[in-house]
DNA sequence: CCTACCGATCGGTAGG
DNA sequence: CCTACCGATCGGTAGG
């Protein structure tokens, strides 16, 4: 089926684009390069995107919609907030741990996006990042959680949240749900109120 | 004095450099930008530094230096484990939040460098990554800490440090020794065992 | 998917 | 610190 070949093609050089831009950054990597790596020539990258930017939008866009999907989920089972909030840690490091080269493409490279797409990306980025901050401050009002700076509280758990790239080994001893787990234990025993 | 006014625009070149690496990346900045940026053509800019690269080298190491410093410092003093990881996260903030963009570029940037250079600032940094995880380790066997994987949580607890310069505004309502001290708080009650 | 090619821009040098 | 310039490489297009 010619639909279904260039659709795998289409998600070869995706999936290529990912790891270099991982490894050498948005900007640091060129056209030619990833058509090398694919075995073809530069130029016939073009019959299957329209541009650089295109490719980074599709990578950003994509892991982007998966945080909110599953955020979305979680706040639809209406727990009490710190385990809801335990539960978003939990989704958000399988969500991360799934593939773990675009979600390192989406935390560095997305201020190279351009335009309109550049700002509907940092709406969602402050949607995602609203919820967290909105469940610190309902478990402070509900005694849950201790006085604290429920913007400072809620981007410092993001951001070790998305730093896992950075040491995270797919073959490693830990298993992505035990890693989601163990970070959720460890990120909110620092703003639970003492009982 | 010719010197001192080599040596200013030197450090003008600099902090520039700091300024669009941060915002652009490295690879995404180019030398005719800094250039314009300072009011000079680009061929000048040679006349003060080698190349582009010495510039992210230069960056890059006086905040390694300065990190691994700080901590030479804390170590010391010999406190018990968990009071010199408090100490060692608190004067990583100090660092960080004295110099955001730099911290930034040091942070996101060093994989642009190469050869020599590269390898030994991975070699810095593994070497501060290493005293993390030792301190951490000691205060698992001194019974401070709980049972945890003590690379797990060094990791976990320096990203987050790490990503300060994400969200840290350097007007905002949080003093830098504030931030530090409310991180080291968080972080590490989360590690720590419980009385 | 290729060849052939475009204009723009890159890091950097020569020489003053 | 400038003018003038180098070879290399960039993202992308035309036409098949």
């Amino acid at each position: 089926m010619l639909i279904n070949e260039k659709a795998s093609r289409k998600h070869q050089i995706e999936s290529e684009a990912t790891q270099m831009f991982r490894s050498k950054g948005y900007a640091g990597s060129s056209m030619r390069d990833l058509a090398a790596n694919l075995g073809i020539e530069a130029a016939s990258l073009y019959s299957h995107v329209k541009s650089k930017e295109e490719i980074l939008q599709k990578i950003c866009f994509r892991i982007a919609q998966n945080f909110l999907e599953v955020l979305q989920k979680v706040l639809a089972d209406k727990k009490r907030p710190i385990e809801s909030l335990r539960e978003a840690i939990i989704m958000h490091c399988l969500v991360m741990t799934r593939d773990v080269s675009a979600s390192a493409v989406f935390w560095n490279e997305w201020k190279h996006l351009s335009g309109k797409s550049k700002e509907e990306f940092i709406q969602m980025k402050t949607k995602y990042e609203d919820v967290f901050i909105s469940l610190i401050s309902e478990g402070i009002n509900s005694g849950e959680i201790r006085s604290i700076d429920s913007k400072f509280a809620a981007l410092t758990i993001l951001s070790s949240l998305n730093c896992i790239h950075t040491w995270y080994k797919p073959d490693g001893n830990l298993a992505p749900r035990q890693v989601g787990e163990e970070l959720a234990g460890m990120l909110l025993s620092g703003i639970q109120n003492k009982k």
